[in-house]
DNA sequence: TATGAATGAGCGTTCATTCAT
DNA sequence: CATGAATGAACGCTCATTCAT
């Protein structure tokens, strides 16, 4: 099937470049001109691939969210004590959006629009991921007392937090603030 | 001076409607015309007070980020323990937040679009804030050891972060949030 | 009646205002607010004079046209032959355009724009008072054979030429042309 | 290469079009809508061929500055006296304007306008092909003594004033006034 | 399938004109 | 009379989308 695997590709590369262009100018700045010049291809060639502009940065979006949900499942897959595994997903999760520039920064665009991109349903997978891990601790009694599924709000949102002062300020190195978060959202939490 | 009353009067109804418009349909989708009409006024006039519909978000910012500092400076007036006006701050931010929720669902847009709005600057101020009640604590011996200016930013972010879920789904009950944020941004870091 | 005066003064002012504007940058990118602006009023006061923007040019070029008769009248006043009186026509015309740049400049909008502002009476007066002295000439005898009333439009044309090389370049020495012109036109003409 | 071929030719058609709305309502009055009605293309495709609605009176203006040119050039290449090809170069000018009445009406819009459409230019040339043929006249000593270089421009503005004469007067003979030029402008000259 | 010329709805902005003060 | 804020029609330009080739 050929032609299946062709448009997967042109699809992928398509994305590849909206990103890019997305992350660079923002989504409101960027024109399809840009995106496929970006891709090397014609104009209306786009739209052999996505349905119109808005669909391409769901799209992207999409994407962001399933590779976001595969590096939950990595942190969570990682064996030991719950707060040490919490602690990786943090880290794990800091690492993939500093890894990742362009796919955080289009997040912004993502809030902006009110297209109805699930981002809800990424968080809350997030949150869940936290919660399950807490209530293990729970378990262990390593958790401090009255620290349960309701922060893993906390923990998810200290995460977002530190990306969103990145994105308003990129000298802020996102990257080295894995430690701290951990320190506060995890060591702070240990019974 | 009649004239600079007016003008500015006119100029807050507009900033009053425009927050109002961006915050229901996203600046990208608000039109010159729908911030007149909320004005009760012809879309002509709009420019008598701003330059451009982008100074008209830039003016909106403006307004978000005196308001901010004066809701940091409320919080930080008050006397006590580092760390219970630490608590105070974090609760008199989520309070500020929540009480405006169009002001912050315009913070999105200012995300989303390139302009020079300094949204670093707000968040400096925030961070120097949370940095100097950290200060004090470690001062006062009350701060856990290793915790100090670094994870200012994880306090401000875990705020911020919690904004951005509320953003991203409504149901999130971002008023209810301050007491978990401060359990583990504030007495997780006690000694 | 004093009202009459100020009213007539008013109209004046604002006119000698607009010739300012209009010859500095042209009427199509002259606006009410400019003319105003030159005249020391506002904006809503040009209306209490003239009826539209349309109605200053008008005025301004009505102006021009009975400035230009009276010269005309002046210069066919002297006595002397004919063809120095032709002569002293030329040199007077020149000379007035050359001393009134900003009239001479206005009239390229008044070319332009496509109001019956009677330019082609203007023209008709110059040409006719052109021709009676090629009568008066050719009744001197002093006339070349051949040379009538149909010359007219040229020695007028001449004038008007020299008038449009220098309006396209300002470094065109109209006043230095006054001499050539008459050699060409009057001179030439001679029996 | 059609597509070169096809964006001249399209240009071109757009250029016709452009000339022929100008001419009928003026530059000022000139709506892109009508230009392109009148090419019978939608309004957004005029900005496939150019960039704005001035750089079409540009255009047309520089294809005018070409044509007149070549007109020019086709007139400076016949042999014979110097004051005969003076003539010829005369009668050959009026005859190109008089024959492209819309290209003359534009000049109008183009002494209005304030854009650096370099008018001056074919004047100079114009002048200069007048001061040629004087120079040679002076050298087979068939001039006037007296005449030189300096009366060009007088020849060039005879031409000209009759064509402004024509603009604000369309029932001013124009073709008709190439003879009584010749008369004054050439026949004036000879020794 | 790929192209890019063509479209035309849409929007930001301007500015002549009006009129309440 | 004088003012200048208010108006709103008008227009240049953009750009997502379509479709003939």
């Amino acid at each position: 099937m050929p032609k299946k695997v062709d448009r997967t590709a042109r699809r992928e590369e398509l994305l590849d470049a909206a990103l890019r262009v997305f992350a660079r100018k923002g989504f409101a700045a960027s024109r399809i001109d840009d995106v496929a010049a970006e891709a090397g291809i014609a104009k209306g060639s786009v739209y052999l691939s996505f349905d119109s502009r808005d669909a391409l940065l769901e799209a992207v979006f999409q994407r962001y969210a399933a590779r976001s949900e595969q590096a939950l499942a990595a942190a969570s897959a990682v064996r030991g004590p719950a707060l040490d595994r919490l602690a990786a997903l943090v880290r794990g999760t800091v690492a993939f959006l500093a890894a990742h520039p362009e796919h955080a920064r289009v997040l912004a665009d993502v809030w902006a629009c009110r297209a109805p991109l699930d981002l809800a349903a990424v968080h809350r997978a997030h949150r869940e991921a936290v919660a399950r891990l807490l209530a293990d601790a729970r378990a262990e009694g390593t958790l401090r007392p009255g620290v349960g599924a309701a922060h893993a709000a906390v923990v998810v949102g200290a995460v977002e937090g530190c990306l969103v002062q990145w994105l308003a300020d990129p000298r802020t190195p996102l990257a080295e603030l894995a430690g701290p978060i951990v320190e506060v959202c995890v060591e702070g939490l240990r019974a």
